[in-house]
RNA sequence: GGGCGGUUAGCUCAGUUGGUUAGAGCGCCACGUUGACAUCGUGGAGGUCACAAGUUCGAGUCUUGUACCGCCCA
């Protein structure tokens, strides 16, 4: 177990990450860690709203990375002093859920027209309210510090009060209309839908190129290219460019619809593209998009030969169209079965492969069926314009900043929004009709009859988009359409987080509602950011159907939240997809994993050497007390600091736009975490830990300044990283004997820099900077020692004896290597003295400024030997780089041209080079004589 | 068909306005259990920065072209 007494400083052996995790997080929601206080003077809010994920879905791996990122962003506002507010919610997702329930009753052998209407919508909610919560739940196990007190759902009493009055809003404001046009149908889910919900799929189609005999010319055909050969039954003419002189004669007269045996006009339009098929274009108004705007423009008229379910028939329009062994066949049965018939008439030119995009539904792939109906529409132009505005004049920027051209390309382009869904599982179109004076309006009421003859009233059979509740979604969870405490204090949002996918689902429809409904016209968030796409080791999408995917809770259960959540920050650069091994799963998990177990091990570390005596703030040790490694490891702290808040940027702009410096800038979650975990595990434990060791031991006056530091500096690398692996870092922060302002990590105040707080010493930036020049050279001394003491085949814990030679070296660099001796010896095991100059036998290292000699007797032929060739090689090398360097500090038009201080800099390197070059080659010489 | 992005170590990726000998993690090789840590430590090997041309005193970085891969839209 993990939660020994408080009275005893060890921790256990090993990190049990599953306990430890679910304790946590139940302390942290007891205590109300989540929840934003009341507001305070001088206090900010900082929020985000969670895309909602579907009410039905169970967690997947790419809710683990889009809600991790999140909860970094949060907890680091949380301790930077924001009032942080994170909404959670789910999404009734309408075509999804209905198509869960209608599978369950497709194994009782029913379908939803069995139950009807009310029936099927009571048992879909009470589907919901049995498995809504799964999701919630589970994001819980990841660590997310989402405030639950607020959790929404977009179907619940006050988000379906939201979507109405909208609705009414925009309906009087004579931005919804009804339209008959051709939509894009799934006739699986048997509903329209969007056009972004109508994805398009590459495909390996046949192009057919079929004869249409011209009427009074026996012999004469002209000759339509078609992939969709089934609707010819419906087609009303034959379109050729006005200007195409191929078939300019034909305009005006007629051709015959094969095998149909119906006259059709041939008729000139622009919209024919020459270069393309044949050049001549079957017109089919009611079965394509295009088609029915050729049509009307012509006044043509538009049969209807394929139904709802996608069998083809004589639906509308159509009588004598469809010969009787087509009737009630599937569209592509029929494809296939006509144009063998064609074939065998001989009409069929030829068949071509074709590569072609076909739309398919974006929640069952069926291929999606273009549909003449009756559908709403919202008017896009005038609530694109403010939202194309936003991101153009930086009120809202999008990470990485290569969406925002996609952005402003879709808002260019954009066209009518279709809204209405022909589902029973949805937000209810709020239209009623009277059909004895047909009477009709939008209201926020059901009205019991019609108000103007009092006749019996209908509602719109019609669901409203499930996007067109989500849409509101930032407003919707603080209240909206009420003047709420909530949406006073929250609204605006700060960062949105989502995946590329549903930028025009959702995100773009979003910034129109939020400056449409806004009274001050605000768009809902100033910072977009778009995360990668999770994909396997060969670069796929994980998905349920390649069987690819990762479970985030079985990574949790073996490895830890907080590995999972490592491993997507550290890997999180802007728009960069995250590759993940699911046939491997510790080559993805382990370094996270490894992670925690090193902290933890800092932590027992500290606890058994520091002790649980309480530790003085850092503020009472007067900066004479602090050793040279002391200075340096609280430079690297404040340079760790400053490289965290660098990556992650500013929180929000200053005024009501991006400067463009900024715009850019920030959320480089890869480099925080990077940084974060060089400071903790690569400076504090593998160097300052090492070189305090004795000195806590020794006990004293030193040792207690030892004792300080190392605990503020491991209090403030817990601190950075407690956004990134919330659960390790609050368990181990937890036991440090250092005072706190805060009962949790995950409401201690984010680390500041020392050197820029208030009161700091004179100098203090520029001493860290010479402190840590100083500390280089301990290490290097280190480094060389070590080094040769593998050169010389003697193992890591081999005690040597070592010389640093130092008759060359600057004054001051040979005061920092007398001084720190005894910690060089200590740290790399060796009885460490200085000397002027060293001419016996040995190993020697070049180090910058100094040499390092282990005065070794009875070195290996072969050891030798591959020193001095080591050293030939480094010398060769560097010459080789010196007179480039030389004939560019020779060229006359580098030192005019080149910057002052970086002829400087090639000139001091210049010397350096001269020099070691000197010293690499008296090493080779050395050791070959 | 239109637009955009990518190509840097075996793998996954950093590399800020052009300016030290191009970095990290994982993997690989060698050594090691030194009282925080073998889920670890120490040392080491490994890159003509996709290719070609150009601009420049100087190009992984800027321009153009080519090849391949990917994404969005029609």
């Amino acid at each position: 177990m993990t939660s020994p007494t408080p009275s005893t400083p060890e921790l256990p052996a090993t990190y049990d990450a599953t306990a430890t995790e679910r304790a946590l997080y139940g302390r942290w929601e007891a205590a109300g860690v989540f929840t934003p206080g009341p507001a305070a003077p001088g206090r900010r809010t900082f929020t985000m709203v969670m895309p909602p994920p579907n009410v039905t879905a169970m967690l997947h791996i790419g809710h683990g990375l889009n809600n991790t990122v999140q909860d970094v962003i949060v907890r680091w506002r949380r301790m930077a002093g924001d009032d942080a507010l994170w909404v959670p919610g789910t999404d009734h997702a309408g075509i999804a859920t209905q198509n869960v329930v209608e599978k369950q009753l497709a194994k009782e052998g029913k379908t939803r027209f069995d139950l009807g209407r009310e029936a099927f919508v009571a048992r879909t909610k009470a589907f919901v309210a049995e498995t809504g919560g799964v999701i919630i739940e589970q994001l819980r196990a990841i660590g997310a510090s989402a405030d639950w007190t607020r959790t929404a759902y977009t179907f619940d009493a006050d988000r379906s009060r939201a979507v109405r009055e909208a609705f009414v809003r925009l309906y009087d404001d004579g931005l919804i209309y009804r339209g008959h046009r051709v939509i894009h149908w799934c006739p699986r889910c048997l509903t329209s839908l969007s056009d972004e919900e109508a994805e398009f799929h590459e495909t390996n189609a046949q192009i057919y190129h079929v004869a249409y005999p011209v009427v009074g010319e026996p012999g004469r055909s002209l000759v339509i290219a078609t992939t969709r050969p089934e609707t010819m039954f419906a087609d009303v003419a034959v379109a050729v460019h006005p200007e195409d002189e191929r078939y300019a004669d034909l305009v005006g007269r007629t051709v015959t619809l094969p095998l149909v045996g119906i006259d059709i006009p041939v008729i000139a339009d622009a919209y024919v593209d020459r270069a393309f098929g044949t050049g001549a274009l079957k017109i089919t108004p009611a079965h394509d998009a295009n088609d029915f705007d050729v049509g009307k423009r012509h006044g043509l008229a538009m049969p209807v030969v394929i139904d709802e379910t996608g069998l083809v028939r004589e639906v509308a329009d159509a009588a004598g169209r469809v010969a009787d062994e087509y009737v009630g066949k599937d569209r592509f049965a029929v494809r296939k079965a006509f144009v063998a018939a064609l074939d065998r008439a001989g009409f069929l030119v030829k068949t071509e492969q074709h590569r072609n995009s076909v739309r398919r539904c974006y929640r069952c792939e069926t291929v999606v069926e273009p549909r003449l109906s009756d559908q709403w529409f919202v008017k896009m132009a005038s609530l694109a314009a403010p939202a194309l505005a936003a991101v153009r004049d930086g009120r809202v920027r999008v990470l990485p900043e290569r969406w925002e051209g996609v952005y402003v390309n879709w808002m260019e382009n954009i066209r009518d929004w279709n809204i209405s869904r022909q589902l029973w599982w949805g937000h209810r179109i709020p239209v009623f009709y009277c059909d004895a004076c047909h009477w009709t309006a939008a209201l926020r009421e059901d009205p019991p009859h019609c108000p103007r003859c009092r006749g019996a009233v209908r509602q719109d059979e019609d669901v409203l988009a499930t996007w067109a509740s989500s849409w509101l979604w930032p407003m919707s969870t603080l209240g909206w359409p009420d003047d709420t405490a909530d949406l006073r204090r929250f609204y605006p949002t700060d960062v949105l987080v989502t995946a590329p996918e549903i930028l025009f689902f959702w995100v773009a429809r979003m910034i129109m509602s939020g400056m449409y409904f806004d009274p001050a016209h605000r768009p809902p968030f100033h910072t977009v950011y778009l995360t990668g796409t999770v994909r396997d080791a060969q670069g796929r999408k994980m998905s349920k159907s390649l069987g690819n995917g990762i479970d985030p809770l079985d990574v949790v259960a073996r490895y830890g939240a907080d590995a999972l959540r490592w491993t997507v920050v550290s890997q999180m650069g802007l728009g960069v997809d995250l590759n993940l091994d699911h046939t491997d799963l510790d080559k993805a998990f382990a370094p996270g994993r490894n992670f925690a177990t090193k902290l933890w091990n800092i932590g027992r570390f500290l606890l058994t050497s520091v002790g649980d005596r309480a530790v003085a703030p850092l503020a009472s040790v007067d900066d004479a007390q602090l050793t040279r490694a002391d200075r340096w490891i609280l430079a690297r702290l404040d340079q760790a600091i400053a490289e965290c808040d660098a990556a992650l940027g500013r929180s929000r702009p200053d005024g009501a736009t991006w400067p463009e410096a900024q715009r850019n800038a920030g959320l480089r979650l890869n480099e925080y975490a990077e940084t974060a975990r060089r400071f903790v595990w690569n400076e504090l434990a593998d160097w300052y830990v090492e070189a305090v060791k004795a000195r806590l031991a020794a006990g004293g006056n030193d040792g207690e300044v030892a004792r300080v530091v190392l605990a503020h500096a491991f209090d403030h690398g817990l601190r950075l990283l407690h956004p990134i692996m919330p659960f390790i870092t609050e368990e181990v922060w937890q036991r440090l004997p250092v005072a706190k302002q805060a009962d949790f990590v995950a409401r201690a105040a984010w680390p500041v820099a020392r050197a820029s707080q208030a009161g700091a010493r004179a100098g203090g930036v520029a001493a860290g900077i010479a402190v840590r020049g100083e500390f280089d050279a301990v290490v290097a001394a280190v480094d060389a020692i070590r080094s040769l003491r593998s050169a010389a085949g003697l193992s890591s814990g081999q005690r040597v004896r070592a010389q640093l030679v130092t008759g060359q070296s600057a004054p001051p660099l040979v005061a920092v290597l007398r001084e720190e001796a005894a910690l060089i010896g200590a740290l790399a095991r060796a009885d460490v003295t200085l000397v002027a100059s060293h001419a016996g036998g040995g190993l020697r290292e070049v180090c910058d400024g100094f040499d390092v000699i282990l005065p070794l007797d009875n070195i290996a032929p072969e050891v030798r030997a591959k020193e001095a060739d080591k050293a030939q090689k480094e010398a060769e090398n560097l010459a080789k780089q010196l007179a480039s360097l030389t004939a560019r500090l020779s060229n006359e038009s580098f030192v005019a041209r080149a910057k002052p201080e970086v002829v400087a800099a090639e000139r001091a390197k210049e010397r350096e080079w001269t020099e070691r070059i000197a010293r690499l080659r008296e090493k080779a010489a050395a050791l070959q004589g």
